[in-house]
DNA sequence: TCTTGTGAAAACGTTCACAGCA
DNA sequence: TGCTGTGAACGTTTTCACAAGA
């Protein structure tokens, strides 16, 4: 079955939603109560969720608990992923430190930087390899999945130099920087600056009446 | 005009594309050239670039100068944009460390956050107000956005307390929660959780041959 | 000959409207 | 009666295909 990339972005939404019915001991949620709460049509909601059949009772709503176990099973891995992230900067340390970014679906099992003063350390617990070793250490350690964190003048070397030595899926790429990757690497982008240029240009756009 | 958001997504990548192009002297460059650097089909560069008129040389392409000149004055803000950070932890320091991070478009004018060792004190050389006295703060500075890296937990909290004692038009949250804003705001989502979810749903969907 | 600019077509995603069940 | 599930309608975005111009 295929599923559009909005739709698991959505799905991803739903899950956190339930979570905070589960805890607040919501037994019981209607497609317009997650809609409302989410800033989503009550109709897209149920489209989302008719795709993996008849799940809700027709009258009453979606059952919490049951919804809740169906969509992360939709979810869970077929085994922890193992990841590994280049350039351990000011970002790269805010995330290994970020708390929505522990989970058991993945471990981040491996640094990577060109800086004397980190190689050999611990970040967090994990241990920061020379950036010349990655092809070395991606292999041993089974690495599938890649973060970039790196300046931008960097990222597309050191994806180049991992994607064609080691058997990379998929890369999350943090750098402001657009980067070609293998056609078998599946590839997301987090631009902060893109996202802000967006909502300043949109703003300007307002203020303006629609002209630009 | 109306332009779609897609189309001022890859807008903002012409100009760093473009950038790299002055840099090394490069003088005119193909709808081709552009695609195959970002990623994206020729047909839809020249589309998205048509939308200002006729930019280009047919037969030749389009002028470097030119075209990151006029692409530029798109985005030039009618006025450096005031913006406030709600939350200054690992993720939020991060932001104001980040190199990528710094433009004439914008200027972080004040920070918040609830912790006694942060108010008071300056943070990347600007100060931390207590997110008590943000009402005041946001009206005095005459800011205009906000940046929220607060928790999850409490970034519904500080929005709406900001959005109804402050005239803010737009906001770039990076808190992982799903924010509901007043209708005359703008709001953009930076997801770093939802980005990994999405990559890895899709390599495990790819590994299974595309079932669920 | 080469590359843009652009209608028209196709693909994609969202919303509507109502039939179908509890 | 109330809320889901869903085909059909709608709107948006991408791609095609080719005319037009340097």
């Amino acid at each position: 079955m295929r599923i559009a990339e909005p739709t698991v972005e959505r799905l991803v939404q739903y899950i956190r939603f339930l979570e905070r019915c589960r805890e607040s001991g919501k037994r019981v949620v209607s497609s317009q109560e997650i809609g409302d709460a989410l800033g989503i049509k009550a109709s897209q909601v149920r489209k989302d969720l008719s795709y993996f059949g008849e799940i809700g009772k027709r009258g009453v709503g979606y059952n919490v608990e049951k919804l809740y176990q169906h969509l992360n099973s939709i979810f869970a891995p077929p085994k922890t992923w193992k990841i590994a992230m280049i350039g351990v900067g000011n970002l790269g340390e805010a995330l290994l430190g970020y708390k929505a970014f522990e989970s058991e679906k993945f471990r981040i099992v491996a640094l990577f930087d060109i800086d004397p003063n980190k190689i050999g350390r611990k970040i967090h617990g994990i241990h920061c390899y020379d950036v010349e070793e990655m092809s070395k250490v991606l292999n041993e350690e089974g690495v599938e999945v890649l973060i970039i964190t790196t300046p931008a003048s960097a990222a597309q070397d050191v994806v180049d130099r991992a994607t064609s030595s080691a058997p990379i899926k998929g890369i999350l790429n943090f750098a402001p920087t657009a980067l070609v990757v293998p056609e078998h690497v599946i590839l997301y982008n987090v631009d902060i600056f893109i996202e802000l240029e967006k909502l300043l240009f949109y703003i300007k756009l307002k203020e303006r009446g629609g002209n630009i």
